[in-house]
DNA sequence: AATACTAACTAACAACTGTTAGTTTGGTTT
DNA sequence: AAACCAAACTAACAGTTGTTAGTTAGTATT
């Protein structure tokens, strides 16, 4: 396990902060002191706020991209696939609670990237929807609101980061499985 | 209908600006300049920023608070109860698309009245909660990962507002059958 | 022993923050 | 015409913001 440099530190903590109060709430002030240090200190290892918030989205928006890219070539069924696509959320939000958190609320703060960020996330759902509509074309999936069905799931798994601290006890595969499963077969009896 | 005055319009207003960019990144000159006016004269009409915040995420906190007491009371079966909770969250939403992402996302920047928010919320939870426990007891819904239902669903249900805005052709009722539909039999054919 | 590097520090900056005080304007009521 | 009032304005405030410059102390390398 690799050891963990003075930026990644920051980087980290910043993180943390970023979820409980959101990118513009916490000051530089604030965070240097979560590290007890001073602000101008944090100059030495970072190049300013919005780098640290660069760095955290999109390393994770880039993670999601490969991981989609992994599964779309895959030989499986379209329900397999999306099962995939489960354990690829449920994966990274465990591995990232709160760089997740920023992914979700503060992706509209980045400047530079904003753009680049924009065109992940929009060929992301691209991506998952046509394995929707594949799965209707190959009869495993019902064949309404393919619309609705993506946003249903994509929000769901959105909010994973918010519900995993929740679960002290956290088996990545079995919740993967047990949500794969609601996902796809609903709650009805 | 009712005509807006002035601070209902400021409210209006600052709600979608707060949803485009965050409570905390709005500041109350942004707010006057999509007015038209001066920061300096929102306070003919509004006691502070932080009231606004207030004004937007209470009023929507009690409404979702009074539709689960309708709900418990009635005499449905516990799927039905959960079609007319997912009905009262598309009813909502729908009315309040701005002000859903300040309940969203911007709670935590409540000061006086976050405590009683949170009551609001948890108490919210545990209503939806046990309807769904009743469900099981009566053999309506799979007895298995409660919590993960729940959250499964609320997840999506507090996400509506980032989806209706896209769908131009809006009929709620519609959307909250077809969104039941899912939400409790899955998309599996 | 001399040098260089890392990572902290103090001090300061210009810009921006929410908010207050006091004033002006234009329309409505007496 | 006089008085009133709602709603805008200008000017200013004290505090906070991200960031830079220059310095210092400790550690590692030559």
């Amino acid at each position: 396990m690799q050891q963990e440099n003075r930026k990644e530190q920051i980087i980290r903590v910043a993180a943390k902060l970023f979820k409980e109060k959101g990118y513009s709430a916490v000051t530089m002030r604030d965070l240097a002191s979560s590290l007890g240090i001073k602000a101008a200190s944090l100059y030495n290892h970072i190049n300013s706020k919005q780098d640290i918030l660069k760095s955290i989205i999109i390393s994770i928006a880039e993670e999601f991209t490969e991981g989609m890219n992994v599964i779309q070539v895959s030989n499986n069924s379209s329900i397999d696939k999306l099962k995939q696509i489960v354990k690829l959320h449920v994966t990274i939000s465990s591995q990232n609670i709160y760089g997740m958190a920023s992914l979700n609320n503060d992706w509209m703060h980045l400047e530079e990237q904003l753009e680049y960020y924009l065109k992940l996330r929009y060929d992301y759902e691209d991506d998952f929807r046509n394995i929707i509509k594949q799965g209707i074309a190959s009869n495993e999936i019902k064949d309404e609101k393919l619309d609705l069905m993506l946003f249903s799931m994509l929000s769901t798994l959105r909010s994973l980061y918010l519900w995993i601290p929740k679960k002290e006890d956290l088996n990545p595969k079995e919740l993967a499985d047990n949500l794969s499963n609601i996902l796809i077969n609903g709650i009805n009896k």
